[in-house]
DNA sequence: GCACTATATTCCTAAAAGACGATATGGAGA
DNA sequence: TCTCCATATCGTCTTTTAGGAATATAGTGC
């Protein structure tokens, strides 16, 4: 039950649903999240605790930077289920198709000054 | 989104849960359910109102009682998803299990005085 | 119309969630 | 070691959510 809260609980929220919806496009890393999301750098950070609590997206350390993508779902079935439609649902929503739009051009090495 | 986050934000509830797996058993009526959840009328009815709200359950007048039931999914493709996996779903918990035999025995012509 | 009952709504309080700035951590390179 | 940078965590504030008591609404039967 507790799990299957925190899968639900996480995606509940539009920012960590954006979150998902541009990993299932392309890896990023915090700073990537936080530009696209246009918000603060603690706050990128902690939904997407948030998310890798929940099972819903894992992160692979390459030295400073963390690398944050979809999870596999083995950690959960209800976050595997989620992440399976994911892919489909929400693509076509203005809101989201331009996100994924802006992401292409979103290059950490371009990012300056996270302050 | 807007009904996507309703739909997941209704399923991120532990009291929300537990209705939506008693009506998969049975349909009920509020006071049955307050019941079953042993909670303020005013609690059983507010969560009631949300899950209507997210497409997961819909009522029936009969007189004075309504009774609650699973909605069929058309109203939202995630309520659907949802209420097709959630037969599935967390009915081997304790909590779930027990709960749910608890309902057979539930008679809204046995339950005296809401307050 | 009047009483009674099941449900919905309102109001209030307490707890949780989300946002941000500031600070802490930890790896990389001089 | 010292500094720099990406990320994590902390403290604080504001908003949202859940709970219950009290009140309002709407059928039902007299």
């Amino acid at each position: 039950m507790k799990e299957f809260l925190k899968v639900m609980k996480a995606a509940s929220d539009p920012t960590r649903v954006k979150i998902l919806k541009m990993l299932g496009k392309k890896v990023m890393c915090v700073c990537e999240i936080q530009t696209a999301l246009d918000t603060a750098q603690s706050t990128a950070s902690k939904h997407l605790k948030i998310l890798e609590d929940a099972g819903l997206v894992m992160s692979k350390k390459d030295g400073l930077w963390v690398n944050y993508l979809l999870a596999d779902g083995h950690q959960s079935p209800f976050a595997a289920n989620l992440l399976g439609n994911m892919c489909h649902w929400l693509s076509d929503e203005p809101e989201i198709s331009i996100l994924l739009e802006k992401i292409v051009q979103i290059d950490r090495c371009n990012i300056l000054g996270n302050k």
